[in-house]
DNA sequence: ATTTGTGCAAATCGTTTGCATCTGA
DNA sequence: TCAGATGCAAACGATTTGCACAAAT
């Protein structure tokens, strides 16, 4: 799901945010090629090894711009780090307890049956299902 | 669900933990009536105003002590405070994002269906099911 | 008596913010 | 030009930790 540079510009104006050479270079970053969940640091490490320039500071607030306009979504993972994920519809977590590890796997197929209704005055936004792992023999 | 001090007592003892004052305290106002969650300042305050002498620190401590021991689960929830469980099984919570509202509602009759297979070394150690809801007319 | 827990304050760490400087439209 | 972005460093808030004191076995 390779975006083209004209795409991202696109999507970013769309969502009310300057196309800037940063915006768009962690752009092309999370969403360049397929799903994938970056804590901050994660996606400014990348940033720098792929050579863009960018404080620490600038991925936090975009990561944030991004995520209010919906490009990005926070994962529902307890931990001490914030994880962003680049698929926003409703999926599935894979978390290793003890690791903090986090695997995306594949939401088709996946039902969740039996919900009650939605207390008064909210509307449903998502439902997150996170599996929990233990390391095997510990 | 009412629990005694001497089952409290024999539960700490079980998980190797001593039975002091500020954890029987702290046991009994979280087991003491139902399920509940609770970040640890919620806690603190609670125990401060049933003046039960304790520190932050050790409400930490405690809390953090109560999950290895398996007495209290940590909720996945992204945010920025951490809630304990008092039900260590598999359950669901609403979500209410832009308040940080967090509902329990009990978990009968529901099922998720369609799982892959658990990743080679490591066993399942539960579900979690965030439905996040978005007040309405927002 | 010895080992373990507690309180306090200082340290940590992820994240946010204020402000001066720069950049895109 | 000029509103909006960025970088840096300082501020922040939740959580942890080091150490002297107190309590449990």
């Amino acid at each position: 799901m390779q975006e083209s540079l004209d795409n991202l510009c696109d999507r970013l104006r769309n969502a009310g945010l300057r196309p800037t050479r940063q915006r768009l270079s962690l752009a092309e970053l999370l969403f360049g090629s397929g799903d994938r969940h970056v804590s901050a640091e994660d996606l400014h490490k990348e940033a720098l090894a792929a050579r863009v320039k960018v404080s620490l500071a600038t991925v936090y607030n975009t990561l944030n711009q991004f995520r209010e306009a919906g490009l990005l979504r926070e994962v529902a993972i307890e931990g001490d780090r914030t994880y962003f994920d680049t698929n926003t519809s409703n999926h599935c977590h894979f978390y290793v307890e003890g690791e903090g590890r986090l695997i995306d796997f594949p939401s088709e197929g996946i039902a969740v049956t039996g919900l009650p209704a939605t207390p008064a005055g909210t509307a449903l936004a998502g439902i997150d299902v996170i599996v929990r792992l233990r390391p095997k023999g510990v």
